[in-house]
RNA sequence: GGCCUUAUCGUCUAACGGUUAGGACAUCGGCUUUUCAAGCCGGUAAUCCGGGUUCGAUUCCCGGUAGGGUCACCA
């Protein structure tokens, strides 16, 4: 906590480029963004490819992009350089070359004279006794000289029990099992994340290391690695996970954790996601729920980050979703909906251009995102919009009606026909909701309010569930809508 | 199995050791609307268990229980 006051904060993100980032990762980047920026520090973004089996092209400019996508920016990276270039480690290994060197001179790094099945048989053996596997217990009494051909591990300088303060979880230790002899370089050469991400944090000189706290048993490892290498570790930070909405395992991408672009593709606003993302492990110390980046950073404390995993809650994402979609700017809105509305609706649409600018409203009052206006489409709630709707004769006028059935459908006619000698007193230029509200109003109150407005309803939509009569009128327009209802008494009189 | 760690409504969470245990999402009900949605109003719902410490524990300590993490030439 102290550092936090004293020394200006200099953090990372160290994302492995090992396939799509998913929203675990993309919470973990935002917090280490809100300590930066809170404490006016630096955020560094590192790309940590080091495992060049799991690496997958592409990656790294997947990760740049949702960050890009979120509204994260950094202060020094592999896009934009800085002081610290290079920023991604596999253009970095000299360096780690010259801290294991250091470490074989300090005599506290050698090469693991075992195979690899050797070493597997090791594990074995301790897993069937139902041990810990330590390294440490088989380490030869002599060591060779490092030839770059057999994995340099190090020597764990002493075996003590370590305490540390974790700004989120606190004071904690772990036991002597915690430490092992761990593998510094591979044998392809490239240095192991244990190894080469404290040495960037030290050559970076990174104050605070945020990252989830499936690395809290690791850090005791570390902390040796810090004392053979003489030097003070950073302030570490551990995010409780994101579970599953099971609520039972944490949110990874082996149990479906999802590609965070797929929440952009599905329609969720990137201000929404960071707003849910900040709400999953953190709280405010007041009852606010809705918060821009900058409000963010502004209330942001990491004591006020949970100790205790989150369980993801897409109902919860909706929600906010949904405040930030209805408080986008208009033309926002309407360029929104418009790309969630399929191409085999645009191109049904005959008569009015801007009919999707028309909609957008009544649209958002419906959706949390953009796969329910295509869910709207698939079920033909917004057909009529865009082409003529599709009258069932038989189910819909039933439900009006207290009418009797022998005649009921030269009453219904004579009902629409009235409607549209009402509305063609409206002009043109009037002819909105409240208009056509009013001027329907009181008739429809004399005769019975559902055997008017229902059959109007129906006969502008065509489908059970639609806006009411008038928002529909409006929109169709009055050419539109009078033609409609014509058509409706031509079906009524088949 | 060892080590580490966590525990408040279904979910996310708030609560200097003293509150009718608060808010939000979800859910349920009402109003509104003869459809759907939205909106407004209201309701149901929680301190894991057992011991301490204390005048008083959600809160502090210990033990249990349950959950999670980790024990790689992955990060």
């Amino acid at each position: 906590m102290e550092n936090i006051t004293k020394k200006k904060v200099v953090t990372r993100f160290a994302p492995s480029p090992t396939g799509f980032m998913h929203v675990g990762n993309l919470r973990t980047a935002l917090y280490t963004y809100l300590l930066a920026k809170k404490n006016n520090g630096t955020l560094i973004l590192r790309i940590e490819d080091t495992d060049k089996e799991r690496e997958v092209a592409g990656a790294t400019e997947h990760i740049l992009k949702v960050l890009k996508w979120i509204g994260i920016s950094w202060d020094e990276g592999p896009d934009i350089g800085g002081l610290n270039a290079p920023y991604t480690q596999s253009e970095r290994l000299d360096l780690y070359k010259k801290y294991a060197e250091k470490l074989i001179k300090y005599g506290l790094a050698y090469p693991d004279p075992y195979s690899e099945s050797e070493v597997e048989e090791f594990r074995k053996k301790a897993d069937e006794e139902k041990k810990p596997f330590l390294f440490r217990e088989h380490r030869p009494m002599t060591f060779e000289k490092w030839d770059g051909t057999k994995p340099l591990r190090f020597k764990v300088p002493e075996l003590k029990v370590y305490h540390w303060h974790d700004l989120v979880f606190g004071n904690l230790s772990a036991g002597h099992e915690a430490l092992d002899d761990f593998v510094l370089i591979k044998s392809d050469g490239y240095p192991t994340y244990n190894f080469c991400h404290v040495v960037d944090d030290i050559e970076m000189k990174i104050t605070h290391v945020i990252r989830g706290q499936e690395y809290i048993s690791s850090i005791p490892k570390y902390l040796s690695l810090y004392e053979g290498l003489h030097v003070d570790p950073p302030v570490f930070v551990c995010l409780p996970h994101i579970m599953g909405k099971d609520g039972i395992k944490k949110l990874g991408k082996r149990d479906g954790a999802k590609d965070s672009l797929e929440y952009k593709e599905d329609g969720y606003l990137p201000e929404a996601m960071v707003n849910f993302l900040a709400l999953l492990g953190w709280h405010p110390s007041d009852d606010k729920e809705i918060f821009t980046m900058k409000e963010l950073i502004e209330a942001f404390e990491v004591e006020r980050i949970q100790k205790s995993g989150a369980q993801w809650n897409d109902d919860k994402l909706n929600w906010i979703n949904r405040e930030y979609l209805k408080k986008l700017p208009t033309k926002e809105q309407e360029e929104y909906v418009e790309k969630f509305i399929p191409r085999n609706l645009k191109d049904l649409h005959e008569y009015n251009r801007n009919i999707i600018n028309k909609i957008t409203p009544i649209i958002l009052e419906r959706i949390k995102n953009g796969k329910d206006i295509i869910e709207m489409a698939k079920n033909a709630e917004l057909t009529y919009f865009f082409g003529k709707p599709n009258y069932q004769k038989d189910s819909l006028f039933f439900k009006s009606s207290k009418i009797s059935q022998e005649n009921k459908y030269e009453i219904l006619s004579s009902y629409l026909e009235k409607t549209i000698s009402l509305l063609s007193n409206i002009k043109d230029s009037d002819f909105n909701k409240e208009n056509v509200k009013n001027t329907i109003w009181s008739y429809s109150e004399e005769v019975g309010r559902g055997d008017i407005l229902w059959p109007m309803r129906y006969a502008l939509s065509g489908v059970d569930k639609s806006p009411d009569p008038f928002i529909l009128a409006e929109i169709l327009g009055k050419e539109e809508t009078i033609n409609r209802l014509n058509t409706a008494i031509k079906i009524l009189k088949i």
